[in-house]
RNA sequence: GGCCCGUUCGUCUAUCGGCUAGGACGCCAGGUUUUCAUCCUGGUAAGAGGGGUUCGAUUCCCCUACGGGCUACCA
């Protein structure tokens, strides 16, 4: 029998959650619901100093709003929890004492400005200091210092940590799912800090009891960590805990241009959300809820963004996405994120969608102009400007003069249009319209007037579109008059005329 | 600087030693349309460089270059 997949997303609550974030839960909760597992999210909260209020609910906003349910979590109970680290701080000291205990960690006394003299003597030498079998009996710790010392020290309440003693001189080998065995000498991996002096266990020591004790099975997280792996491998051998989970780290996602990877700040820069949902803080930055993206597109784009399901299907929504999903498809190298096609997804998910969801959005914006509109008038409006979304926030662009009357002409067009022969134009524009039974069926009618005045074709429908719309752009204009009624386009036609005059 | 990871069109990616290197976004051209957009058709464009291994390397190995990450009492 295999061991049932229990994965976790293990975010600090630093400040908002971007979607490089957002990604890692999102391939953690795949691969769970694909292997009928549970996903399970897990509050990092041991940086008392970085604390963000607000930032926890963010997170679970975020989740929410992208269809990640949550198996098991701060606010869905499990048998494993508490599931912030902050509330689970007695399993900590209990496992730090036993490491401690068993010689693999040591308590450290030196002053952090006594390391940093440390570290900038070493760099001024060309030399990287470490705090490592190397230099551990120079320093101020329960290794160099005799019994009776040390336990003075911490009797009397001296500030201390407790830090790792790393094995000497042996070579880790441990293993990335993805990248396959990876092979780091414990020469190059310092004394890492296990505990902090406010009593705080650090990442490492944190994740590695949890990840056991919650029996999480694949630990899927950012390539960031990959460096700390052989740590936590070792953590594992310290404890004499032979069964670990298999790790996966993701490739990082890289900013549109320019170096490095995706940062929270990105968002403002480039003039693209990089939040799920809108996060308010001293401002409010907008998410791409408020941009008007469809979550399931958000979901599809960043699902493509280091994995592939092995075909050329793009399209999927989160069910296909679990159904096909697999670590297989996983890519080693980071992404680019591009927000040209994060757009087109959200373009092309639209087109999808129902068109309830435009119309209740049209609903919305122009309540108050409703009355010469019934569902099915409404339902047209969607149609007709679907295939012109790209984000559902341009509904009120594209809709508006269905429903307002212009109140400004596209200029450039307006003084073209000013030397056409607008008058006579109009006037028999006025005329038709008037005398039309059904609009919908103008059209023969209309070519016919054109060509008996022999008119330009193009300068007449200009005409007749820009009194309309207000601009030379949008759907078919006789459907668009047909829709306005008679009485809304004679209207407009005049109004355009009054313009021209002045 | 040290350590680790990576490298196919501008971007996201397919290829598990047989390649005329495929798809998508973008861009360009044409078509549909009363306009713009949509849509359709076509085009543009790539395996970092150098060594091996092999009948054959984009694919496997090494070196170099480049990119990225880590190097905190942050996660």
């Amino acid at each position: 029998m295999t061991k049932k997949v229990r994965v976790r997303f293990a975010p600090s609550p630093t400040g908002p959650l971007h979607i490089g974030g957002l990604r890692t839960a999102l391939f953690n909760y795949l691969f769970a619901k694909k292997n009928e597992g549970d996903f399970i999210v897990r509050v990092e909260d041991t940086d008392q100093n970085r604390y963000v209020n607000g930032s926890e609910k963010h997170i679970m906003d975020s989740l929410k709003w992208c269809g990640i349910d949550i198996d098991e979590g701060p606010e869905n109970k499990g048998s494993f929890g508490p599931y912030r680290q902050s509330e689970r701080k007695g399993f900590y000291t209990l496992k730090i004492q036993e490491l401690l205990k068993k010689g693999h960690a040591y308590y450290a006394f030196d002053k952090k400005e006594e390391l940093d003299f440390h570290r900038k003597d070493h760099e001024k030498k060309g030399k990287t200091f470490m705090y490592n079998a190397h230099n551990r009996l120079k320093l101020n710790n329960s290794l160099s210092l005799p019994i009776e010392d040390t336990n003075k020290l911490l009797n009397s309440g001296a500030e201390h940590v407790v830090r790792f003693k790393t094995p000497v001189e042996k070579e880790v080998v441990c293993r990335d799912e993805l990248r396959g065995v990876v092979r780091v000498s414990t020469k190059t991996i310092d004394d890492k800090i296990l505990f902090k002096s406010d009593g705080m266990p650090t990442y490492h020591f944190a994740n590695v009891v949890d990840d056991y004790q919650m029996e999480i099975s694949h630990v899927i997280r950012g390539e960031e960590w990959l460096p700390s792996l052989p740590l936590h491998w070792l953590l594992y051998d310290a404890f004499g805990w032979e069964v670990r989970p298999k790790f996966v780290h993701l490739p990082l996602i890289l900013k549109p241009e320019g170096k490095g990877k995706l940062s929270k700040r990105d968002g403002d820069k480039f003039g693209f959300p990089v939040f799920a949902v809108q996060w308010k803080n001293e401002k409010i930055i907008k998410g791409y809820k408020e941009h008007g993206f469809l979550p399931e597109s958000v979901v599809n784009f960043l699902s493509l963004l280091g994995w592939n399901p092995g075909n050329e299907k793009e399209m999927f929504n989160l069910q296909e996405l679990i159904e096909r999903f697999s670590l297989e498809g996983l890519n080693k190298s980071g992404a680019r994120f591009d927000p040209e096609k994060n757009k087109w997804f959200n373009h092309a998910h639209i087109q999808k969608a129902d068109n309830s969801l435009i119309v209740e959005k049209i609903e919305n914006y122009f309540s108050k102009d409703l009355t010469l509109f019934d569902k099915e008038k409404l339902n047209t409006i969607a149609e007709l400007i679907k295939p012109r979304l790209n984000t559902l926030n341009e509904i009120y662009s594209c809709a508006s003069f269905f429903f307002k009357n212009p109140n400004s002409y596209n200029e450039k067009h307006f003084n073209k249009l000013k030397k056409a022969n607008f008058k006579k134009i109009l006037s028999g524009l006025i005329e038709l319209v008037s005398s039309t039974e059904n609009l919908a069926e103008i059209k023969p009618s209309f070519e016919v007037l054109v060509k008996k005045n022999e008119w330009n074709f193009g300068k007449v429908m200009g005409l007749f579109r820009l009194s309309l719309v207000g601009d030379l752009s949008g759907p078919d204009l006789f459907q668009i008059a047909s829709l306005l009624g008679k009485e809304t386009c004679v209207l407009r036609i005049s109004l355009l005329n009054e313009a021209l005059k002045n």
